[in-house]
RNA sequence: GUGGGCGUGGCUCAACGGUUAGAGCACUGGACUGUGACUCCGGGGGUUGGGGGUUCGAAUCCCCUCGUCCACCCCA
């Protein structure tokens, strides 16, 4: 039996890095005001056509939808950003002037597996409800820079854009469209084909022709109504204050229809093709879309996955992420009892004790010491028994020495802290 | 969904179409009856991803399939 393709185990040896990546992101986020709310990983599939766009890839090809027994039509979540949105509705948190949520767990694509994008993957998500202020773009933006550096991220670089609103977003797709029309022979089959859907596309294609047909192509930025050109520039001016480099990347287009105005991407270092490690932007009219009042959103994603790639890739996690670990090993049957006592009293005491009860040698007992990766070995043999004491080997430098049972709590406390 | 590379013990990899498919690491036993790592000696572990075909003979060549990686596409 395997694991069905692009569904894969996350392993103890990458687990510790997971949920350090977690905490660190929950710890950063709450000094920001987010504070958590978790969400069902089934909804309506209604909610994603509607939020996510009937034409969208994510829609068209990739859910994971089904009927349930009852015959409604439920989806295993694409993204965390719907079901966010309909439990703000739903909840009314609205009565609030300003609610900021974070959350985690798995969302499922249907995608062709490879490095860095998998059919289940994990993502962390922000989202800040109720403020259109372009200083909410810049801060939360700010967080998520924060985030990576504290995490250790390296190379990072953030592309911003703004998608305009629906009132100046129009007249720059028919001016687009226009000067791609008259440029429809330079332009890769694919790029043809949806030149009717959505000609943003065809500024994001890497294909030779594109690149040159598109180069002098109208910017987005240029065209922003006089609000959303306002909003954009009060973003970037924050971002500056805030320290936060940024390129401004007019070409950088969106997957799902809810976007509007800024929108954000984040790459990271030694990922390949898949290197985004984090994206977002505002959607200011999703929730009155799906029947709530008018609210203005920002929020982003982190992908997981992609995030731990990149932090082993630049090392330096592993072992320090967890505690040390002790091995007690009792020798003879007479020790038994008064072992599992000390080791009771160090687990009380927040110790991480692993224990092993053998008979004669101790050999395989520090060769398991060894093989765990052991900082200490404690030993309790009848000799030791005999004297109330118990050695405790420090396993890096064979070290020894006697500790009697009502110190060893206080041995190891001060032995740790002078390791420092 | 499209194109390409790669699938050999747990891991990293060898093996011109030709003996019983090897090596290092890992695992395990001993040298070493109260002490791990280093050293030495021994041991187990493979229907060469799976299925079919070509051939006297296939890990090797061909086809199908599955998986993985890369690019396209898409996105976190």
């Amino acid at each position: 039996m395997k694991a069905i393709r692009g569904f894969k185990d996350i392993l103890p040896a990458e687990s510790a890095l997971w949920r350090h990546i977690e905490s660190e992101a929950f710890r950063v986020f709450s000094t920001y005001g987010f504070s958590e709310i978790r969400l069902p990983i089934l909804e309506k599939t209604e909610l994603f056509s509607r939020s996510i766009g009937e034409g969208t890839d994510i829609v068209e090809k990739e859910m994971y939808s089904f009927k349930d027994r009852r015959g409604d039509g439920l989806t295993l979540r694409p993204e965390g950003t719907a079901p966010a949105v309909r439990a703000y509705i739903e909840n009314k948190l609205h009565v609030k002037p300003v609610t900021k949520l974070y959350y985690t767990g798995p969302m499922f694509r249907y995608e062709r597996p490879q490095k860095g994008r998998y059919r289940q993957f994990y993502q962390i998500g922000a989202e800040v409800l109720g403020d259109a202020d372009p200083k909410v773009d810049a801060e939360t933006i700010e967080m998520l820079i924060k985030y990576f550096r504290i995490i250790g991220i390296k190379d990072a670089v953030l592309n911003i854009n703004s998608l305009g609103c629906s009132g100046c977003r129009p007249g720059y797709k028919l001016e687009l469209l226009r000067f791609l029309g008259a440029r429809m022979d330079s332009l890769c089959e694919n790029c043809q084909r949806r030149v009717e859907e959505n000609p943003l596309r065809a500024l994001d294609c890497k294909s030779q022709g594109c690149v040159e047909a598109t180069e002098d192509a109208p910017s987005m930025v240029d065209q922003l109504c006089r609000p959303c050109f306002e909003h954009f520039e009060g973003v970037t001016g924050f971002l500056m204050q805030l320290d936060v480099n940024y390129v401004l990347n007019s070409r950088m287009v969106r997957g799902l229809d809810y976007y509007t105005r800024t929108t954000f991407e984040i790459t990271g270092p030694n990922l390949g093709a898949q290197n985004t490690i984090a994206a977002g932007g505002r959607y200011d009219k999703l929730v009155s879309e799906l029947g709530g009042p008018d609210t203005p959103c920002f929020g982003f994603a982190i992908g997981m996955e992609r995030l731990s790639i990149v932090l082993s890739s630049t090392g330096g996690f592993g072992a320090s992420l967890s505690s040390p670990i002790f091995f007690f090993v009792s020798m003879g049957k007479p020790t038994r009892k008064k072992a599992m006592a000390l080791v009771a009293e160090m687990r009380d005491g927040g110790f991480r004790v692993e224990t092993a009860y053998i008979e004669g040698s101790p050999k395989k007992a520090m060769k398991r010491a060894d093989k765990l990766g052991a900082v200490y070995t404690i030993i309790l043999g009848e000799d030791e028994l005999s004297k109330g004491v118990v050695s405790v080997k420090e396993m890096a430098t064979a070290d020894q020495s006697f500790v009697p049972y009502g110190e060893l709590i206080l041995w190891l406390n001060a032995t740790l802290t002078g390791m420092g």
